[in-house]
DNA sequence: AAATTTATTATACAGTTGTCTAACAAGAAC
DNA sequence: GTTCTTGTTAGACAACTGTATAATAAATTT
């Protein structure tokens, strides 16, 4: 048997791209879909390699999750750090925006994160990792919360920001999910209208002095 | 070879309990774990009876989300059904809290949506079982909402209804979601209250009157 | 240019998968 | 009690699964 050739590729680049395969093969058939096969084919090499660079499926499916999360966080955050200075009111909105860009509102995102999620209650490393994400996510919004308060003068409560963010939180998964779902019923610029509006409505403020506020 | 004793069971006891192994397995471990020969364990039976009832695993697994989204929306409803007059604010809110109820807010629920969620977007018979009952749910909420602002004697736009059930809808969602991943931080009735608290946020009004109304 | 390292392939392996078939036994009909 | 129907079991099947191992070729070092 002569071997087919092949090019050598260095460490990093490899098993970003085996990662890469690996989203790609749950996204379109769920984790039944991703066998190592499947996913070697689509990061054009053969399935014995991916125990060169990982020591089991089970941890290059963990890594692809947690490269999923950064991603996802990377992605929002991108869009609070390219303008330098907004208003606190400004920042918040635009966080919430963030989760309905094009890249995010997908439905193949969808399935990539369901079928993390259908995993984590039973899977503690799986857990771990989302434990991790959420909480840093819900820090973020926090974070935001607060400065938002801050600038608006008001004095509030710890306990009160918290369950604010966790309001929120759930607004945005929730529309998102809704609008992975139902493409071609939700525009992303309706979620996001939606998304804001129903931010403001559990604040009691608007986000931006656009219009005059009413008494 | 000796074949073991067994008991004939009339054929929709058998298939249901079927089902219910099938959700079980899921819940488990994701659609992954459930296979033909798990599930006829669970439900104490050999793997081939499936084929049986069933004309292939795709079918059970489609049955059983069925059954799934079915009992869901049961249980939700009964929250209405069981006390016959109530104020249209107190059933919107009933509707609301039902979906925190400890048989809903369930880690392995979850797990069980997910599951199927995942899989929705890629696999058409799928995802017609998943419109169907999210638009019937969405409606239930959109008729609450119809009778509450009436209830209230304002006069709503179709389209503004649309918008607050989507809205609601998601908030339920997401709460749901944070709840089940998060059960040991988040409590039952802090979520209800939560959601309820939100939905009344987004409406601008309160679902019921016990305190005196504020400008 | 030769030697060394190691990323990559090819292949084998045991275990698991969904499906199929024939034998069988439980209950109903007579 | 005998016959008939069919729910149920047992077992086989090919295809597929994750993992392991040895051969091999592409770079790197010398």
């Amino acid at each position: 048997m002569t071997q087919r050739s092949f090019r050598r590729a260095s460490g990093d680049e490899r098993s970003q791209a085996l990662i890469k395969a690996t989203l790609a093969s749950i996204a379109e058939g769920g984790l039944q879909n991703a066998t190592v096969r499947d996913i070697a084919q689509r990061a054009g090499v053969t399935a014995g390699l991916i125990r060169h660079y990982f020591p089991s499926k089970e941890a290059l499916i963990q890594a692809a999750y947690r490269a999923l999360m950064q991603d996802l966080t990377d992605n929002v955050m991108a869009a609070l750090s390219d303008v330098p200075s907004l208003s606190a009111g400004q920042r918040l909105q635009r966080f919430i925006e963030a989760n309905f860009q094009a890249a995010v509102l997908d439905s193949q995102m969808l399935s990539l994160w369901a079928a993390f999620i259908s995993v984590v209650p039973s899977d503690p490393a799986m857990k771990a990792i989302h434990q991790e994400h959420y909480l840093a996510f819900r820090d973020s919004l926090e974070q935001l919360l607060t400065a938002f308060f801050q600038a608006q003068g008001k004095a509030i409560k710890a306990s009160e920001t918290e369950q604010a963010a966790i309001a929120i939180n759930a607004i945005i998964d929730g529309l998102w999910i809704e609008g992975c779902l139902a493409q071609h019923l939700l525009s992303a610029e309706r979620l996001a209208a939606l998304a804001v509006q129903s931010t403001e409505a559990i604040l009691g403020m608007r986000l931006q002095a656009n219009h005059e506020a009413n008494c």
